[in-house]
DNA sequence: TTCTATCCATAGTTTATCTATATATTCAAA
DNA sequence: TTTGAATATATAGATAAACTATGGATAGAA
């Protein structure tokens, strides 16, 4: 039996991009915020994750701060960098373009 | 400058099963058929195709036999099992429920 | 004090896709 | 007649993304 993936391979950056658009965020909190909106459906598991944040850092699509959270504690709030708006944009047109090529081959029909 | 995918990652076995919906095909047919319907989009390359063709027949969700094709030609055409048309639904089901998800991210209102 | 939730991060594995290459045949054009 | 494009299959090796499994640390509640 096939295990049901996490994400659709592909969508993460996006995904994250998308989430710090309403205002900067921790690592943590992006996933939840992910996991909340999408009704538990997509999950990003910490592994993804963060090597996901570093690259999108590399890119200089987000940049990064060191601050304290509401709670009192450490945490490293990512904020969305004009270049990452634009990459956002790119990556949305390019999936929807993607989806809704896929769904003509799944429309389709036999007979 | 990131490089277009030809595909989303996780959706060729898709793809190529619900394409033998319609009738057996062998690989480069399979190939052209969801390049065409998709516009252009969707592009298989040999690389994947063959691969991702192994994996399925490995799984039972498609079987092969080698044919002549109308021009005679010599080819492997695939068939779908019943077991690789169950697959197709659920793998379906399964991206619709990705994709509603993916959505209700990128459509939440920032602000 | 012990457990849960919050928070970060990396190493190593797995898997899918892509690039590149190899082979072979048919048919049309030069 | 030979050359090139299209048809057809297949694998090896590289790349990249995501996952599993860890490890560490702190706040606050029970």
């Amino acid at each position: 039996m096939a295990k049901k993936p996490d994400l659709l391979p592909g969508t993460l950056d996006m995904l994250i991009l998308k989430t710090l658009t309403r205002a900067p965020l921790h690592g943590y909190g992006i996933a939840q915020h992910i996991k909340r909106i999408s009704d538990d459906v997509l999950t990003v598991e910490e592994g993804s994750l963060y090597p996901a944040l570093q690259r999108l850092l590399l890119q200089g699509w987000v940049k990064a701060e060191w601050k304290m959270t509401e709670t009192n504690r450490r945490a490293r709030y990512y904020t969305l960098t004009i270049e990452g708006r634009k990459q956002l944009g790119l990556e949305v047109s390019e999936f929807e373009r993607m989806i809704a090529a896929i769904g003509r081959v799944l429309q389709d029909q036999e007979a």
